[in-house]
This record gives structure tokens, C-alpha cells and sequence, in this order.
DNA sequence: ATGTTCGATGAAAACTTGTTCACTGTCAAG
DNA sequence: CTTGACAGTGAACAAGTTTTCATCGAACAT
């Protein structure tokens, strides 16, 4: 996925922000006025821009009709616990993508056919800051049941920089797993809430996704 | 709030479906064509009876650009345990609106100021049935915490035929609660999810909201 | 130096969409 | 019988919106 630019970015977070806020999409001219171009057609170049990059489709000829196409994350590098704060526009509802299972192996967004590949959930609304890229995940095994999270239930993250005792969506040495992040001193482990489970010491790399914040069950 | 007639209900409903489905709104022709009008001024009077109802909101002169403004349900009937049962296009996903707390007393419909009037969340996806008016309610008490189901969490409640067993927001007597439903042969009632609770017998009326199909915890 | 890409301008064209006007038919209430 | 509300047709208009065209300067690699 090619890279987005300042203006591209600032524009498509605009652009997501007015759906979240007003329930439909902005006009170009609307764009245009919110980053005071002068002309309609710089928007029109950044909006094929987006389209290229495949971050936004847009419906040839309708009036505000756009689909937002969701940006599969590949944190692949091999930072430790990196994340970097956006932190604009506050937004009570966010778009999710429902990104898959969660538990062994990387989320497979394959799953996403259709019918669950995206809701709306409040995220944040109380701390008022940006959850840019929240995505929800099918939870698969029992890992964490001590935390009352089970097998099928939906949980709701949300990138953010992780605190101790933070359950966190992790990719550590190239799997990703639902559990619980502690820092102990210098070290810096995930624990399963599941005695049956043993500890998991990043070995090469621990990247983390995002920080579990809702859960959701059936009844 | 005035009646909406069928075909008004139909409409919107679809401009609901369309949203869902498409994220952007539908344009007048867009429905005209939905419902095979050979005029686009047929829709143009049903936005308008939609709007004067109160249940629709619609920026002037701007395309594809509308409001659902969250319709307030008024059950104060004296039925027993009714339910009007509707069935259209199966739709994956549906607004729901934050109805505020429930707990003792009629939910308090003031609570949903802004921020949490409106979320989007999956409703009934496998059963592929129309739940129409499902709405949210945050959780206040702990009558049902045997049930997992505790103060501050968030139910959402789908209107429906409850069962034996389900757990119903019922208006009973005049207050709202959040329930196990229980029928033994010709007797209803309510029991709550905690042994400090007494069970509830209808004395004059027992009117069921919705059943309660999900919750969703912060972690 | 030179060609290329990117971001932007300005104006106009072309299309989409909301809105209005005039007119018809139905149905129930007064 | 008349009135009024409701639902609809058909055509046209006005405004909103996207899209295209021609052009430009700066950054950048060849």
C-alpha cells in the first residue's frame, strides 16, 4: 500500500470525520473549504490520489458517494512497542473494520466477507481523543477467560500507546494473540489470563497492534 | 408522534438500508427507481411528510444528504406481552440509538445528548430477519449481575418475540427494568439475575421493549 | 539542461440532484 | 356535494456537484 500524504491523510481523517459527525459524506466543495483551496479540482487530484492508493472509493458521478476501503495494517517491522499519536478532530463514533479472528496466526481479514466487515462503536467518547484506526476482532480460544473474555466474543481495538496491564492485540515473533502486557522493570512480557497458558517472552520483535478496549457478547 | 403511513415506513427504511449498506445516502431517483415511480416529485412528498413527522431530517439543497433523527418509542400501553412483528429486506446492519440507562424508571431518553445518540452495531446477521428498531441501553444497577451483566455496561435490545429465558427490557407497571423472562404454564413474570432481587409479578401490565441480544463491556 | 511528477489554479463543461409547477385521481369527513 | 388530505404523474428548472481542460511553478531525478 503506497504511502498517503500529509494533505491526503489530513483530507481522507476530514473526510471520515464529517460521515462520523453529520451521517453523510462531504462535497468537494466542502473539502475545498475546509482546507481553503482555491480551486475544486486540488481536492479532485488528492480524491484520485486516494482512490489510486486504494484508501477511498468513490461512486463515478454521484454526489457524495464515497466507500471508505479499509486500510489493512502490516506491522511487519521490528520495533518494540512502537506507536505513533495522531491526535486531531475529537470524534465520539468511529468506523470499524471488523478485521478477523484473533488468535493464532495474523488476523485474516479474509473473513470480513460481506455482513461484518464494518461497524460503528463509541470509542473513546469520554477522553475525546481520535481513535483513528480502531478495528474489531472475533476472539478464537480461551486464553484469556480469567479476563472474561471467551471464545466468540467480538472485542473492539484501539491503537494507543499501552500501559502496563493493558490487553493489547499483539504481534510477537510473527503471530498474533490477544493478551495482557506487562512490564515488569525493563522487561517486557504478555501474559495469558488463562493459568493454562504459559507466558509469552518476545523473543525477535513485539509489536502491538492496539490495546483491547470494549468487549462484546452475545447473551 | 404522528403515524407513519406504509409506504412512508418503507422509505425510510430503505434510505436506512442503503446508508448501511452503501454508506452514503440515497438520492431522490435512487428511491424513485427502488420503488418504480414515474415521478421523482412522489418521493420528493414523502421526504417531506417524513421530515414534517419529525422522524427524518434533511439538509436543504445538499445531495444525498439526510438525518435519522432517533424516533422515540412511547410504550405505555396496557397489552400483554405484545409484539408487532415486521419482515422486509434482510439487512446486516442497523442504527441503533443510545436510549440512555435503564434501571428503575422509564429510560430517560434526555441522556442521549450529542455523542452517544447513535451507533451502528451487527443485529441478527445469521437470522437474516429486519430488526427495525433495536435500540441501546446503558445499564444501571446490578439485578442482573448472575447474568454477567453489570452496572455500566451496554445492552443492545432488538424488538422481537421473546422466548422463555430471554433477557427482555420490559416496561412492568409502569418501570423499566432489564429481566429474565420467565413463562411457567400460564403464568409470566420477571426474575432478576441476583438473589437480592425479588421476582417481578405483573399486577396490571407487562409490555416487553425488546430482547436483549448483546452487551458490550468496557475493559 | 531536461523531462517528470506533484500540488495547485481558474474556468468551463457536463452531469446529478433537489425543487417547483400544473394537473389528476382517490378516499373519507363534513 | 364539496372540501381537504393524500398519493401520484410529467415536465421543466435551478442549484449542487463532479469532472475535464489548459496552464503553472517547484521539487527532483536523469
Amino acid at each position: 500500500m503506497e504511502e498517503l500524504t500529509k494533505k491526503q491523510r489530513a483530507i481522507l481523517d476530514y473526510m471520515k470525520a464529517h460521515v462520523s459527525e453529520h451521517t453523510y459524506w462531504p462535497s468537494i466543495r466542502d473539502i475545498q473549504a475546509k482546507f481553503r483551496f482555491a480551486s475544486t479540482n486540488a481536492v479532485f487530484g488528492h480524491l484520485q490520489a486516494l482512490e489510486r492508493k486504494g484508501v477511498l472509493q468513490r461512486i463515478p458521478g454521484a454526489a457524495r458517494a464515497y466507500k471508505i476501503v479499509p486500510e489493512v495494517r502490516s506491522d511487519t517491522s521490528e520495533t518494540v512497542i512502537r506507536y505513533e499519536g495522531p491526535g486531531d478532530d475529537a470524534i465520539a463514533f468511529e468506523s470499524v473494520k471488523f478485521a478477523g479472528s484473533i488468535a493464532a496466526g495474523f488476523p485474516d481479514y479474509t473473513e470480513s466477507s460481506g455482513v461484518l466487515d464494518s461497524m460503528q462503536v463509541p470509542i473513546s467518547a469520554s477522553s475525546r481523543r481520535r481513535a483513528p484506526e480502531a478495528f474489531a476482532l472475533r476472539v478464537r480460544g480461551d486464553s484469556m477467560i480469567d479476563a472474561d473474555i471467551n471464545d466468540g466474543d467480538t472485542v473492539i481495538v484501539e491503537p494507543g500507546m499501552p500501559k502496563h496491564g493493558d490487553i493489547v492485540a499483539a504481534l510477537i515473533d510473527g503471530e498474533t494473540t490477544l493478551k495482557r502486557l506487562i512490564k515488569q522493570g525493563s522487561k517486557v512480557y504478555l501474559k495469558a489470563e488463562n493459568q493454562n497458558y504459559p507466558d509469552l517472552i518476545p523473543t525477535t520483535s513485539l509489536t502491538i497492534q492496539g490495546i483491547a478496549k470494549s468487549v462484546m457478547k452475545r447473551i
